[in-house]
DNA sequence: ACATTAACTGAACAATCGTTCAAATCCTAG
DNA sequence: CTAGGATTTGAACGATTGTTCAGTTAATGT
């Protein structure tokens, strides 16, 4: 029978997906050759195919358990009532989730172009599901008269953008905590859309 | 004597950086060969280095040409009066120059982490620079008392990654002309800024 | 017409690339 | 203790990488 006890690909599987991640957000997905990833994993290069089918596959493995794990986190969160609360929560969700992640948002952003025609089209159809998910609460807020923005597909554009820009320059240590960073930055969201 | 008219060099030359700039920006700087870029301009792949040093130099040049544009443009335009004036100014000339120049945006903001130590130094002053001009406009505009931000650092930075968003989603042609779009996003920054 | 030089070719260099695979090693079930 | 599968090694494959350079081509000033 197979191993159950201490089983090493449970362990190095782990392993070379952190370390492909770490090495593709310093120095480019097209920069890392297998044998650098190998080396960080502490394994001859040979021995990562059993963990990954091909070096595009573990990019577009790392790309796409990084989305899901954003939508799914979004959509578990507990809802509240009003489009500005949702609007609140989107804000400060979204610049938490992305700081305590920085390397896999990186690579999210960065290396879009280096996926295959197929994988592009997978991973891109989930950051357009989540912008959806913004563009929800914009509308509603639209609707209900407590938001005023001349086009809501624009405006979940611009404050994606604004929020995904804290990973540029945040720094663990710096003069502001996450929270502080969030709250202004909900401030200047909520100012944006006219709230 | 050496040629003066019809010299080829001053053809070719551009020609170079053009397919350079291109194809970076298409695929990404470690995923293109010399050889590509020789193919593009028409000529061995030899025949490049009479145009430069070296592969990280091609870039390096293509990035600093692009930031010492983006900083002489800016200093260039007549400055109007008041703070707030000049805000709207920064906007819709940050957003019609990144939408005149997406390759080398994209390749000033994504190929950093490809440069040499030192060469990334003199990119990321250069960039350093050009935030100051919006933060110098924020501070007067705080001074003055028509906008309000809890810190200049975060609104600057925060209107930077906004305005620089629309490169990712803008297509020539769209449902929304440039000047429209810089309407809609100049009320959004002064939203954000509280005025 | 000739000498000069800019511009370019084409081949070569060592190094590294992603990937495969037979052989070796390790660990567990029985 | 042993059989057998899980796991990894280490070498090899052809292709491609950035860069160099002696030699060829083409256009110029005199």
């Amino acid at each position: 029978m197979a191993r159950k006890t201490g089983s090493h690909s449970e362990i190095t599987g782990p392993k070379v997906r952190a370390a492909a991640l770490n090495l593709f957000a310093r120095h480019g997905f097209a920069a890392v050759s297998m044998r650098q990833i190998a080396r960080e994993v502490g394994v001859q290069a040979g021995a990562l195919y059993l963990y990954t089918k091909d070096k595009q596959s573990l990019l577009f493995d790392l790309m796409r358990a990084h989305m899901d794990e954003l939508l799914a986190t979004w959509s578990a969160r507990p809802q509240r009532a009003t489009p500005l609360e949702q609007l609140e929560d989107f804000a400060r969700f979204h610049i938490q989730f992305h700081l305590d992640r920085p390397d896999a948002v990186f690579i999210a952003y960065m290396e879009l172009r280096n996926l295959s025609d197929d994988n592009f089209a997978a991973i891109e159809a989930l950051r357009r599901q989540y912008e959806q998910e913004l563009e929800k609460v914009l509308e509603a807020g639209h609707a209900a008269g407590v938001i005023s923005v001349p086009d809501t597909r624009l405006a979940t554009m611009a404050v994606i953008a604004m929020l995904t820009g804290v990973n540029t320059w945040y720094r663990e240590g710096g003069r502001l905590s996450q929270e502080a960073v969030a709250g202004i930055y909900w401030d200047m969201v909520r100012g944006a859309v006219g709230a």
